[in-house]
DNA sequence: GCGAAGCCTTGATGCAGATCAACTCGACCG
DNA sequence: CGGTCGAGTTGATCTGCATCAAGGCTTCGC
């Protein structure tokens, strides 16, 4: 399954899916080839979790390709997601020890890793790493925010719009969007993965999307792909602040 | 009301409470003494929004005393708080234009503010900065995937017991906890606020307070004054993983 | 081709928390 | 000192989502 791995994995950064939007940026080719010291390739499969909370850390990196989620349990087993990474995406803190989330990869990963304590030294050094991982962060916890807005108050069926939205509105930048506000693409996680990201049960989220379906808002073809015929009718069933949602 | 709030403004930064927390914990003599060249004090009474969503931000700044909280709001009224702002926490994000949340003063606030445009220009140049504001805002992302477990997973008991226990960590650090066990503060937030923060009604926040009373988990005198007899029996009440609670 | 397992859907029922409403208490003010 | 206003409590009722349960569809291994 994962046997043709090594054919995603970049050979040197010029060539790197990820090099003007992961952590190394901004570093010019020396600072590059000074990561280049420290850093190693790994691949995981779908499924798998890659780090255990309270595991000790001795990397941190980027997702090159594929998709993970970060995510907490209290001790019954109730979940929640707390991140979902995209490829480009920093995983690890610098400066812990122990991991603080598991960490779980949805589809098959790529990751790009750098040795703990000589990327530590290196920022130290280094301030491109620093300032970039500063802007990635903020980033991340803007995003936190919004998903602390659903989580606290949006309802179930607010709750997968806004979900739908977020994933178009990536799809439709990536995608330069087809005909006037239509947009496609695939769900990448299970019922049972998102109901973690949003806080429902998957039974709940298998109901929403079909009532988002039965009125029109979504169409599904088998249980992945969707088409949003009218986006901005979408938008309005996430409930956000009409103005809000393209704010980059 | 504020009349004396002159009082609570530092002469001077060796003088400032929060000197060696804020984003300027890092700065030396001759760095400090550039970010005064940038800075002013301002004061809010409590009650006072700081800052409208949307508005236009011209600096940025730390919280010098009081509290006050960011929160998002939908168009019909429903609102999340998604920051907490103590004394030395940083407000504004560095190379944004609007601002992305309301700030909200809950008591009386001193804040220490920086031109938004020559902090950036300092930014650059004086890495110190940008190291600490990297820290600050890693913490405030493990806090806010903490807060996104408790919104997305945790019943209203939970919330509430996992709300006081957060309150009474903190106070444990600063007063030193009292005799074994017990820990003793006052609610700094109206049922409200409290409410907003953990996604729920005032009414059911009230309810749960005094079934955690009832069930002799907390003693109140006052409505606001709280005393917890056994901080790990309220850490149970939390359901938080068990161990993870004292990691800093 | 058949059984098993994973993912998903749909139905029936129950309950935690929202909603609506009434009331208490204390602070402030003329 | 009476009136008002904001904060908090408590009760009655309603409802959205969880829970429990059954069954369908697809993929995979034998």
């Amino acid at each position: 399954m994962l046997k043709d791995a090594h054919d995603l994995i970049p050979r040197e950064c010029d060539a790197c899916p990820i090099r003007h939007r992961a952590v190394c940026a901004r570093c010019d080719a020396q600072e590059l080839e000074q990561l280049d010291q420290i850093k190693y390739y790994r691949s995981f499969e779908a499924g798998r979790t890659l780090i255990w909370a309270g595991d000790r850390m001795d990397f941190v990196g980027s997702v090159v390709s594929g998709i993970a989620m970060l995510t907490q349990t209290l001790e019954d087993g109730r979940t929640q997601m707390v991140g979902l990474l995209l490829p480009s995406d920093f995983v690890g803190r610098p400066g812990r020890e122990k991991a603080a989330y598991n960490v779980v990869a949805v589809s098959d990963v790529v990751m790009c890793c750098f040795r703990k304590q000589p990327f530590e030294n290196m920022m130290e050094k280094t301030p491109h790493i620093g300032q970039r991982l500063l802007e990635m962060t903020l980033d991340e916890l803007d995003a936190a925010r919004e998903w602390m807005l659903l989580l606290g108050r949006k309802t179930a069926r607010e709750k997968i719009a806004s979900f739908l939205a977020i994933l178009g509105r990536r799809n439709a930048v990536l995608n330069m969007s087809k005909a006037a506000g239509q947009v496609v693409f695939d769900l990448p996680l299970t019922r049972e993965a998102m109901a973690d990201y949003l806080g429902l049960t998957l039974e709940t989220v298998s109901r929403q999307i079909s009532a988002l379906k039965r009125d029109q808002v979504i169409h599904l073809e088998g249980k992945r792909h969707v088409t949003v015929p009218d986006f901005d009718r979408l938008l309005e069933e996430a409930g956000d602040d009409s103005d809000g949602g393209m704010l980059a």
